[in-house]
RNA sequence: GCGCUCAUAGCUCAGCUGGAUAGAGCAACGGACUUCUAAUCCGUAGGUCGGAGGUUCGAAUCCUCCUGGGCGUGCCA
């Protein structure tokens, strides 16, 4: 039931004879802000006005506008108020008609959207062979989210996990397993082992690195002095005109300098706890070409050195169990997993394509499409002959296309590529991809309580799974904590709660992520997620198990429930059951919000608003001792598809639902 | 330098293609429990929507400039 587009449909008969856009005005349909305006407002009058210039003021135009409109059967008379507002309020008829008509259904009355052609979601994409860490918590789970919605909506999703499984990180465990691997070991526990010795070189890697940088971090340093001095001078030499934009240098140039002695602090430390760690200190001497010969590593890879690529396909697929494991728990599933390496097979193509097409040429021996509204070109051949990840995309582009017939490709990754979306975009249009509709579906970035990317005291990124690990212990003290089990019959069992915890805590951390518009940087913070009060998953998941709790105290399950319905019919006698019917009507123009912005939140502010809904709901109006059973039964379905569609926003968030908590 | 992006209540954040008196949660204060689990509800207080112009009947929202952050910026992804 999408309440908008019923009465749009009725707006443009109405509007259709002043105008040959009323699609246009009739779009102008949403709800009020305020209940004293009732429950929809059309704007259009004051537009339209405008637009018919014939001397008629809005309220006129209004007024006409309502002599024609036929909503005998949805809305109370339409008022027009203010400058030319037209204010609808439902008819209790039609909600109870309609919650009767949707009671019990699974799709919560959603329409099902029709088309053939499918929706390509491109999410979560984490390297293998790394640990997945923080930073692939947002692609993740706003990608599932997406698929869940867009899905339920009915259009044919695809979704797609873009591996990095070809890249320097198999320089790095080849490395390792070649000089610190041990053959019995590594068979013995593969996943566990190879993650051992990733962090193992990674880390003398970062140590060859930060001895190489620092000549560069130093002279960087007396860069910015100078750069500072020379500022300093400037606002002693400028005019009173210039001052403030001189001062403002000044401080840049600070900041700059700033910067430069931290990036040089920080690689000084890291630098200091391998040559202190007496385990990695002497490996690092030993190994003081490591940073060169990984890369030697991975490139050998890419020739198809024979050892390489046998060790390749050994390591895989335990990378791959290693990262399923927390897809299952997350209780995240894809469609289809093709990483880089699948595609690397048809990159010489893409680049004598874009030759062919006059698209790319030789720049100082790389291979590069220069785009007229970028400075800097796509690269996709380096030098060297390597391909880079704008031709892999350009190669994936192609292939789901060809094989996925879709209308639209969301890419979820993070914002800060965005330059690199719009350059791919921009050669997908020169290649004449015209039809399909591609999407950078970005997202900022997770900031500790600091306000800065969220880090380790040490400075490395924060492992997903003892985050997961935190966020399930956090909601076991405050969920499963002794003084609140005391009430519960049957008694809970330690199998029980450890369930709870999991869906509990594993929800808040997804839930806070979602309840941030995508685009915005958000703070970190895992006792407030998961604190049970205020805007929280665990809010709306106790919502719903105080449902679950009354149509047990009553005895009824969904059938029952529909037949008292058919029985007693449905009537209100208070305002927070038209409020929350109402309410549970708007589920379908959430759930199009998502897919319009491409942007959960809304899903996630529908779920919040529809609890506290509900909590007003039963502060008022108790079901089980109702007046009669006409009241009882009103009640019993509201409770039902307040049920139902928690639970199913829930499950569209990727979030499950406990029965008791 | 250029490009992108952000600035809303003490704090964390919403605010849909311009709509009526800018919202929620937390924190603060005052109420409501012989409870269908108070993890709740009701109320009070709290904002020159960074600043200045402009477009409009109407601007937190669109445009320009300014201030202050963040990010990106030819061979990593």
């Amino acid at each position: 039931m999408h309440v908008p587009q019923l009465l749009q449909q009725r707006f443009m008969d109405a509007l259709s004879e002043f105008t040959d856009q009323a699609d246009q005005y009739a779009a102008m349909i949403r709800a009020t802000s305020d209940p004293k305006h009732g429950d929809y407002q059309a704007n259009c009058a004051m537009p339209l006005a405008k637009h018919l210039n014939d001397g008629r003021n809005p309220r006129e135009v209004a007024s006409m506008l309502v002599a024609r409109l036929e909503l005998d059967d949805l809305c109370e008379p339409p008022e027009i108020a203010g400058p030319g507002f037209i204010n609808l309020k439902l008819k209790e008829s039609f909600l109870t008609t309609t919650l009767q008509q949707i009671l019990g259904d699974e799709r919560c009355g959603i329409t099902q959207v029709k088309t053939d052609k499918s929706i390509v979601i491109d999410f979560s994409s984490p390297n293998v062979a790394k640990p997945m860490h923080v930073g692939h918590i947002r692609s993740t789970v706003i990608g599932d989210s997406l698929a869940r919605t867009l899905g339920f909506l009915g259009y044919p999703i695809v979704t797609d996990n873009h591996l990095g499984d070809w890249g320097t990180q198999f320089g790095i465990i080849i490395y390792g397993y070649k000089h610190f691997g041990d053959e019995a070991t590594v068979a013995a526990d593969p996943v566990t082992e190879l993650a051992k010795l990733y962090r193992i070189v990674n880390q003398l890697v970062e140590y060859q690195k930060a001895i190489k940088s620092l000549p560069r971090l130093r002279q960087a340093i007396e860069d910015a002095k100078q750069a500072v001095s020379l500022a300093r001078i400037d606002v002693e030499n400028a005019d009173s005109k210039q001052q403030k934009k001189a001062k403002k240098a000044v401080s840049a140039t600070e900041r700059r300098l700033l910067g430069a002695e931290a990036n040089l602090a920080s690689a000084e430390e890291k630098i200091s706890n391998i040559d202190q760690d007496p385990d990695l200190g002497p490996r690092a001497k030993e190994h003081d070409s490591i940073d060169t010969d990984v890369l030697e590593e991975t490139a050998k890879l890419h020739r198809g050195d024979e050892v390489n690529l046998s060790l390749w396909n050994r390591f895989l697929p335990h990378c791959k169990d290693e990262i399923n494991r927390m897809y299952n728990r997350l209780d995240i599933h894809f469609d289809h997993t093709l990483g880089e390496s699948f595609y690397h097979p048809m990159l010489a193509k893409v680049t004598s394509k874009l030759e062919q097409l006059g698209l790319a040429s030789d720049s100082d021996g790389a291979l590069c499409v220069f785009l007229p509204e970028f400075d800097a070109p796509m690269i996709v051949r380096k030098q060297d002959g390597a391909y880079l990840y704008a031709t892999t995309d350009l190669a994936t582009l192609e292939y789901r296309l060809n094989e996925f017939n879709p209308a639209e490709i969301l890419y979820v990754v993070d914002t800060r590529q965005s330059e690199h979306f719009d350059k791919l975009f921009a050669v997908a249009d020169h290649f004449g991809l015209k039809d399909v509709k591609l999407v950078h579906v970005n997202f900022g970035t997770v900031l500790g309580e600091d306000g800065r990317p969220m880090k380790t005291r040490s400075g490395s990124l924060i492992g997903l799974e003892s985050l997961l690990n935190d966020a399930v212990e956090r909601a076991k003290e405050v969920v499963c904590n002794p003084e609140r089990l005391s009430g519960f019959t049957p008694p809970m069992e330690t199998e029980e709660q450890q369930h709870i915890a999991e869906v509990i805590g594993i929800g808040a951390i997804k839930f806070a992520d979602l309840s941030h518009h995508r685009t915005s940087d958000y703070r970190f913070n895992l006792d407030k997620m998961v604190a049970l009060e205020g805007n929280t998953s665990a809010y709306v998941q106790y919502s719903y198990a105080r449902m679950q709790k009354i149509l047990q105290n009553a005895n009824v399950n969904d059938e029952d429930v529909a037949a008292l319905v058919r029985e007693h019919g449905l009537e209100f006698t208070h305002i927070a059951e038209r409020n929350l019917v109402l309410q549970l009507l708007k589920f379908e123009e959430a759930l199009h919000n998502v897919h319009k912005d491409y942007a959960p939140n809304h899903l996630v502010d529908y779920l919040l608003d529809t609890a506290k809904a509900y909590s007003r709901f039963n502060d008022n109006c108790h079901v089980i001792k109702a007046e009669s059973q006409a009241i009882r039964s009103t009640r019993l379905a509201i409770v039902v598809q307040c049920k139902q569609t928690l639970a199913k926003g829930l499950n569209l968030l990727g979030i499950d639902v406990v029965s008791r908590m």
